[in-house]
DNA sequence: TACAATTGACTGAACGTTCAGTCAGGACCA
DNA sequence: TGGTCCTGACTGAACGTTCAGTCAATTGTA
C-alpha cells in the first residue's frame, strides 16, 4: 500500500462510508462486509488501505478532530470578548454539525457508551473541547462580563447545550426549526436564561 | 414457566445484570453469554425467563420508565408555579441520575444512535418527557413567568442540560461537584444564564 | 403414609449464522 | 516486468438461540 492517486481515492470512499454508517448505527451494528457493500469493493481492499476496523474509527476521529476543533481554537484564541467569542462558537458549531452529524455522533458517543471503543480517546478530544470553552469563560468572569459561575460547569452545560441542540435533528419529525433559530436560541438561554 | 417466588427472584437478578452492562458497555457489545455469567447462571436459564435478548433491553425501557416518568407527571400535575416544578423536576431527574446512572444511559442512547435497538420505543418515551416539559413551560409563558421562547426548544434544551449534567460524571476523573452544587447551577443557568 | 405423576427451575452441549481478519492470485498500469 | 490495486474463497471465534434432559419440590392417589 503505498500513496497513489487511486489509493487514496479508494482510502477516501471507505472513509466516507464508514463515517456514514458509523454515525447512524454505531460502530458495534456495522460490520466490515457492510462498509464493503456500502462502497461496492470487497472487505479485502478495506484491510488492504486499513489494519483493521478500529484504525477506520481511528481515522475517523482525527477527521472529527480536524473539522470541530477549528471552533475550539478560534473561541480560545480569537478576537472579540468572550461573549463575542462564544457567540461565534454556538452559531459555527451548529453549523458544522449540520453538515457533519455523523461525525459528531461518532465523536460524543462515549457519552452514552463510557466503555465502547476508543472511548478513550474520544473523551479526550471532548475534555479538550470543554477545557478550551472554560478557560474562555473563564475569561469572562474575571472580566465581569459573566457571573461567577464554575467555568468547568458552564464549558460543559454549554457543550451539552449545543451538542443536545443538534442531536434534536432525529427527535424532530418535521424540520421545524431553521439553524438561525437554534443558534438565537442556544445563546439567548446560555446567556440570559429563560425567566422573565 | 409460571410465577414462582424463585422464578421472579431469578428474573429480578438477570435484569439487574443487564441494567449494569448494557448501561455500562450498551446493548450491542453485551452479549447473552456475558449477562449469564455475570448472574453466576447458564444462558438457557436467561432463555427460559425472557424469549429473546431484546426483551431483556424493552423490560429494562418499562423500569426506566416507571422510574423516570414519575418526575415528568409530578412536573406536569403538581403543584406550585412552572418555575417551581420545573426546579423540582431538575432536583428529582438529577437525584434519580445518581441513583440510576445505567437505566438513564440506557434510556437517552439513541440521541447518539437514532437506529439502534428499540430506538423507536426510547424516543417515544424521550418525547413524552419533553411534551411533558414543554406543557409546563408553555403554562409558565402564559402566566408571564417565562420569556416568550419556543416551548419544546426550551424542553429539550433542559432535558439536554439536566442529562449532560448527569453524564459528566463519566469526565470528570475526581467527583468534584457535589448534587447539590449540580442541581443549582442547571437551575439557574436555565432560568437567568451566566451573564451578568 | 407411601409412592407415582407432574411441575417449575435450571444446565451442557450443540445449532446455524455472522463476525473480523487472512491469503493466494488476478488485473491494471508504469 | 514489477509494483500497486483489488478480489473470491476461506478460517476460527463469537454470536443469539434451541433443545434434550436433570433435579428438587409439589400434587394427586391408594
Amino acid at each position: 500500500m503505498q500513496d497513489t492517486h487511486a489509493g487514496q481515492q479508494t482510502r477516501e470512499r471507505i472513509l466516507g462510508c464508514a463515517e456514514e454508517l458509523f454515525g447512524r448505527k454505531g460502530y458495534d451494528a456495522v460490520s466490515v462486509a457492510d462498509i464493503a457493500q456500502a462502497c461496492d469493493i470487497s472487505t479485502a481492499l478495506i484491510y488492504y488501505h486499513y489494519t483493521d476496523k478500529e484504525s477506520l474509527l481511528r481515522a475517523l476521529i482525527d477527521l472529527a478532530s480536524e473539522v470541530f476543533d477549528v471552533h475550539t481554537r478560534a473561541a480560545v484564541e480569537g478576537e472579540g470578548t468572550p461573549r463575542e467569542r462564544i457567540e461565534r462558537f454556538i452559531a459555527e458549531w451548529l453549523e458544522t454539525a449540520g453538515s457533519h452529524g455523523s461525525l459528531l455522533r461518532i465523536l460524543v458517543r462515549p457519552l452514552t457508551d463510557p466503555e465502547g471503543p476508543l472511548a478513550g480517546e474520544l473523551l479526550a478530544r471532548i475534555a479538550y473541547t470543554i477545557e478550551g470553552l472554560a478557560s474562555v469563560i473563564a475569561e469572562g468572569i474575571e472580566a465581569g462580563e459573566f457571573a461567577p459561575v464554575d467555568p468547568r460547569l458552564a464549558a460543559e452545560s454549554l457543550l451539552g447545550l449545543v451538542n443536545t441542540r443538534a442531536a434534536a435533528d432525529v427527535l424532530n419529525v418535521p424540520p421545524r426549526d431553521s439553524r438561525d433559530e437554534s443558534v438565537r436560541f442556544v445563546t439567548h438561554l446560555f446567556f440570559s436564561g429563560i425567566a422573565r
